[in-house]
DNA sequence: CGTTGAACCTGTTTGC
DNA sequence: TGCAAACAGGTTCAAC
């Protein structure tokens, strides 16, 4: 469910309620996937929230102790902020506190104003975590670029000398932020590019319609709310529309937008990769 | 470096 | 119908 677009979809909407809200207590459910809850008991009520960002694939809520008179850090204490990651399945929704929890809620987050923010992920494959400065710099340092805000020339150098295949690439977030499965695919379908290919081996012409490509596919998403392909809704539980403009990620079997070819359904850096057999071509098979 | 497969965990869909 | 296998938006780690 949640790549670039549909964590900024999420972010978006928390960012309309939640700065200035003060956190006044919290509930944990299955805390597997957490990394460490005791800290998250110990200090995250009573702390502030000043800004909602993303990053990558990560939600970022900036914290600010409340005790304090006038929200500096005026005693050297550490800032924090709460990391989260979707994984698969999560989402974070906000709900008056009376409202029964759905299955699979493991945090629920008080604010001042009656509500809670919940976190619930059938899976656990996501991740929540309350970290210091250095902390947080350490984990978002190992990130590489976001494609929204990356000139042509950086998109360049980060393939330059790559052999990897081009999909493996655009998963992987210490090249790009944000990509996942179904934007990877929808950007190669729109660049016209086979998910095999090796990077190394790309014209540049064809790494600058790539780039444009994601850019594109990437903004079209986020505008339309995301993809909600079985479970995907936003923070006030609204699914998104991308998926009705799908061209490659989910349409195995069906006719190219472009061409009328069946789109096909192949492994691909250990992901299912949909493309275009005639529009997308496979590489030359080195011998 | 790059690739592959397994692991984490639960729910849903597909196939025999 | 019923049950098992396959599959799912992600990430990490070990092994080669």
């Amino acid at each position: 469910m949640p790549e670039l677009p549909e964590v900024e979809t999420v972010v978006r909407g928390l960012r309309t309620v939640l700065p200035g809200r003060r956190i006044v207590s919290i509930r944990l459910g299955k805390t597997d996937f957490m990394d460490d809850p005791a800290i998250l008991e110990r200090h995250l009520p009573g702390q502030r929230i000043e800004a909602v960002e993303r990053y990558g694939k990560f939600v970022l809520l900036r914290l600010v102790s409340a005790t304090k008179a006038h929200g500096l850090q005026s005693d050297g204490r550490q800032r924090y902020s709460l990391l989260v990651h979707l994984g698969m399945t999560g989402n974070l929704s906000l709900r008056p506190a009376a409202e029964p929890l759905r299955p699979h809620t493991h945090a629920c987050f008080a604010l001042d104003d009656g509500r809670e923010l919940r976190y619930t992920d059938p899976r656990r494959f996501g991740r929540v975590a309350l970290l210091s400065e250095d902390a947080l710099g350490s984990v978002l340092g190992k990130l590489g670029l976001d494609p929204l805000e990356t000139s042509l020339a950086d998109f360049r150098q980060r393939f330059a000398g790559r052999r990897a295949m081009v999909k493996a690439l655009l998963l992987n977030q210490s090249v790009l932020r944000g990509l996942g499965n179904i934007y990877a695919d929808e950007s190669l379908w729109r660049a016209r590019i086979h998910p095999a290919r090796h990077a190394s081996t790309l014209a540049p012409r064809q790494v600058s319609l790539l780039y444009r490509s994601i850019r594109r596919v990437l903004s079209d998403a986020i505008r339309l709310g995301g993809s909600s392909i079985s479970d995907f809704v936003d923070a006030g539980g609204l699914p998104g529309e991308f998926q009705l403009r799908h061209r490659a990620y989910g349409r195995e079997g069906k006719g190219c937008f472009r061409c009328g070819a069946r789109i096909r359904r192949i492994l691909v850096a250990g992901r299912s990769s949909h493309f275009c057999p005639r529009c997308q071509r496979a590489p030359r098979r080195k011998h």
